[in-house]
DNA sequence: CAACAATATTAGGTATACCTAAATAAATTT
DNA sequence: AAATTTATTTAGGTATACCTAATATTGTTG
């Protein structure tokens, strides 16, 4: 009884995924919000019903009105995240995390100062744009459309704790270069040191042509 | 629907209209945090079952165990308004009801690099101390202890809107000096212009003498 | 001191976001 | 295709913080 997500919380979670993944489905969203199924159920009927959403087969996509509603919520979400790795010496990796409730509670006007306060970034810390539609005009890959071989890390979408750990561990943050390598329905990765993740998280980070 | 306080909002506001006024009532809180009477008496009980109030006829108190809970609520509330301030470029006589989701936002331990990234500020932008246990060792008055005449504002406990608008309009800031005389039940108080208050509110602001 | 005004409480009800247990539907395996 | 596993929904219920209308209590004052 004591994390209650809003309406931001599921929209910012089914935008991720599908920014991350290609779509989201109930129980990504379940897991990634900390609730149960019944829950995410309930809660994505009144977001369909509030035109919010859509289902295709089980696939969830976010609809243009939904997506409009997304953009300022990924910002202010993106904001606080250079707000706790500046101002509250939080590490980038769990910055993700330590804003779920500071995201919620400065409005647009303010945010906009406190991102001018912080030196216009126009990153968060795991390198996602805040501006969502601005179109940043790199040439992004996913780990699954691109040969082995040593890359840039541009960004990653899907901020999960222990995906973050591991490449804090190896000193990859965005804008580092890394070295992958396929084995099975894994992926290993090395920066400083070699970890190896599944497969389906491959879309979540990005990648350019490492010129160095 | 929209604005819900939490335990932390009731102790917060019985804290500050006893420091302001000697003890909190009902119609007090309620006022405060824009909630109908049956709702503060509602949760009053649950208060006072929990060992944190106590009422005297009907008069509430903060108990021992109260006053240890309302300390760091008290020191985030502070530090909240010095970062509205300083970050989100809030007028000082503004920031006590900016950052009413913000100062819950944030836990004890991101709120103390907060401050320290804030140049370490002790006192709010109204004059109040962010540690409330510690004894500020200054002579403090309220008006209606002092005669008529020039002093130095030290603080204004009772954070209200209008109040402090009136104060910003005058430039009566704490630090600044301000002279008063009584006019019946009224004050009437004057920096670069006059304004007039209750005498209920007397408690509220609390001045030192003026050596200029 | 009765009358009126101010303050507080009771009674009965709402919305939001949760939950567990059980049922259903869809996708994979044997 | 049947069996199993995975994903989703239904049913029924909880806690928290609110509300209005009505009632009770206390304080003030003619
Ligand atoms: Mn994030
Ligand atoms: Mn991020
Ligand atoms: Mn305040
Ligand atoms: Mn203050």
């Amino acid at each position: 009884m004591d994390f209650r997500n809003n309406e931001e919380d599921y929209i910012k979670t089914i935008y991720t995924l599908i920014e991350a993944f290609g779509s989201a489905n109930e129980i990504g969203i379940s897991s990634d919000l900390n609730v149960s199924m019944p829950t995410v159920s309930e809660y994505l009927n009144k977001l369909e019903a509030k035109n919010i959403i859509k289902k295709f087969n089980r696939k969830i996509y976010l609809t243009t009105y939904g997506l409009d509603l997304a953009a300022p919520i990924m910002s202010r979400h993106r904001i606080s995240e250079v707000f706790a790795v500046k101002m509250l010496d939080v590490p980038w990796e769990e910055s993700h995390d330590a804003v779920m409730d500071i995201e919620h509670s400065i409005d647009d006007l303010h945010f906009n100062k406190l991102r001018k306060n912080l030196g216009n970034p126009d990153r968060c810390p795991h390198g996602n744009p805040i501006n969502i539609k601005e179109n940043p005009n790199i040439m992004e890959f996913s780990i699954n459309q691109v040969p082995e071989g040593r890359y840039k890390l541009s960004r990653i979408i899907y901020e999960e704790n222990n995906l973050l750990k591991k490449f804090a561990d190896a000193s990859i943050l965005p804008g580092q270069n890394l070295t992958f390598y396929r084995d099975g329905r894994s992926i290993v990765i090395s920066g400083n040191n070699e970890f190896k993740i599944p497969e389906k998280l491959a879309g979540s980070f990005r990648l350019v042509t490492s010129y160095e």
